[in-house]
DNA sequence: ATGAAAGCGCTAACAA
DNA sequence: TTGTTAGCGCTTTCAT
């Protein structure tokens, strides 16, 4: 059923009478410069094919000091914006002639340094990074290793970044949600609520800067209790807007949540509401996802571009920066799509 | 900024005062069986420690013709299915001290063949592939190669494979959509529907028998029309469903949406319905995504149990398999979660 | 308890 | 236009 051993450049040598390196050559498409015949090259080409031959690429890559291989560490799979720029980064790499790695951290400090160290133990070329949790750590190690990084979504201080506009984005969704909001009777959920994220990211930071600012143009500065940074976690979103209602009576009259992730946990307490508990406040989310947009009450999403994101980092790459700048893309903020026209319409 | 080179067991070799083969054994673990003092181990690993040691991964896997990877072909990353399913791969492949390679063929037999010649020049131990297009062709190969391969959610001829028990998850589906639909006076609007994927699929086919056989049971056999296959991609499901609903006059009394891809595409036509247009139709998509589960409308949805599948898979390499048995995995009818009880209450 | 040396499959000088 | 050879960094006999 197998054959006992793969075919090397030894054979395909052995079987076309030509030495190892004008096979290695002729396969490599390295033929040209060593002015190999063109007639010697189709004769291994086609041997080298009824063989099944494949390179080695850990042979190559062990002579070369060079992989092929690009990898991407993203906090999880299984979220829209992430698995977009998965679909994204895996495109661009391929264009490229590189083989994509992509691993998850599930946000763990710890297990993102491991992954770290094991794809620069299978040497990885470049090293994209989204969603760091802890940036320093990660630069510091791919310095002393050589190893080319970029931070995407998240930045860092020791190398290049490419980040979405946080404090544009959130401004837009901020100024929508202020425009939308209805004007609720009771002061304690006259407000808009600032629910996800941490605190100590970058992306939360802005985020929250910018809400703040909004609020305060119009003469709403908001309150700490207003900003509720209970991480990304779906469970604790669940809970902490279940303990909101709770002390509002209801749901605040605007809610700008910080990630699909948070969002998803909103959703899991907002299934036992009834319906009229929307009809009075307006819903904004930090971050897209196709079916997220067609919920039953009108969602406005920021959108970002993942994919113009890589494209700047790989823009990076190939111009050779490797110092701390940061290249912001623009997000776009996405009219709700829901179905419900008539009964929400005057607010969307 | 970055060290000329790497440090290599034989820097380490040098400084250790001990030979490369010692280096290699405290290093590797190996040290135990080669009796290798405790305290000579010690010191090894301070210095590789200090010099910031790291494996090469390449020259390892070259020398022990193995490589510690272990690689998963999808057809898409930004699908909740298959994005679960990335997820559980990684996580279990770490489990085994593999590292996980994700590649996704956009359900091209081109670019799925390429990707698994790719993975296997880079001798990954094991290869999975779910949603395979051409499983025969990858079997050829992988059994030519001596490449341990498994199919996960479609099947293979050429070698084992872990799929969802489809004929179960679609009768499920079936019986609740005849369970919950309207009967409608128009003849031809009081039928469910069927959405999605290509025929030529196993697991389309399983399902398009089991919703065949649901119906004939309840005195209704589908007719050809009743049963759309029109791919996966959102594009053309949303071409189909504004068609069906012209020639209908409106939504039929029930339907059957076959995957979440095709799913997004129905979506993108429901958006410029008036909510009155789902009064009268019951929905079902198999696959389940968290925010689909939250739509305006009822949606009952199949979820299949992807880590499971996994799980199967990995035990089936455990156990030394590579036979072409087919393993099935129950998937999970899912109520729906809409808010407007009140409204479809009756219905869901 | 440890060292010396060969070799995994490939590429790149250097020869011819 | 092609062949010879060394060596990438590691593991693994085989010595000692």
């Amino acid at each position: 059923m197998t054959q006992p051993r793969k075919a090397t450049i030894y054979d395909i040598a052995r079987l076309s009478g030509a030495s190892p390196s004008t096979v290695s050559a002729a396969l490599s498409g390295a033929w040209k410069a060593r002015r190999i015949s063109e007639s010697t090259v189709e004769t291994i080409r086609k041997i080298a094919a009824e063989q099944g031959y494949a390179t080695n690429m850990q042979a190559r890559g062990l002579r070369q000091a060079r992989s092929g291989l690009v990898g991407l560490i993203i906090p999880v799979h299984d979220n829209r914006f992430f698995s977009s720029m998965s679909q994204s980064f895996e495109a661009q790499a391929r264009d490229r002639g590189l083989v994509p790695v992509i691993a998850s951290s599930l946000r763990d400090p710890a297990e993102e340094m491991r992954i770290v160290e094991t794809l620069a133990s299978y040497a990885v070329e470049y090293l994209f990074v989204a969603g760091a949790t802890d940036p320093d750590s990660i630069s510091a190690f791919c310095n002393a290793a050589g190893l080319r990084h970029i931070f995407v979504d998240l930045p860092g201080n020791g190398g290049p970044s490419v980040i979405s506009d946080n404090h544009r984005g959130a401004t837009d969704l901020a100024e929508k949600l202020l425009a939308e909001k209805p004007d609720l009777p009771q002061e304690a959920r006259n407000k808009i609520y600032f629910l996800g994220g941490n605190r100590s990211s970058h992306a939360t930071s802005r985020r929250i800067e910018a809400f703040r600012a909004a609020l305060t143009r119009h003469g709403t500065p908001p309150s700490p209790e207003q900003i509720i940074t209970c991480g990304y976690a779906p469970r604790s979103a669940m809970r902490e807007i279940a303990a909101l209602m709770d002390r509002l009576g209801g749901l605040p009259a605007g809610l700008f949540v910080n990630s699909l992730t948070a969002f998803e946990g909103v959703l899991g307490h907002f299934v036992n509401l009834p319906p009229e508990a929307f009809a009075q406040s307006v819903i904004g989310c930090y971050d897209y996802d196709p079916f997220a947009a067609y919920l039953q009450f009108p969602v406005h999403m920021v959108r970002q571009n993942s994919n113009h994101m890589i494209e700047q980092a790989y823009a990076l790459i190939d111009r050779g920066i490797n110092d701390a700048r940061v290249i912001e893309v623009e997000p776009e903020l996405i009219q709700p799509r829901t179905i419900y026209k008539g009964l929400f319409g005057e607010m969307g």
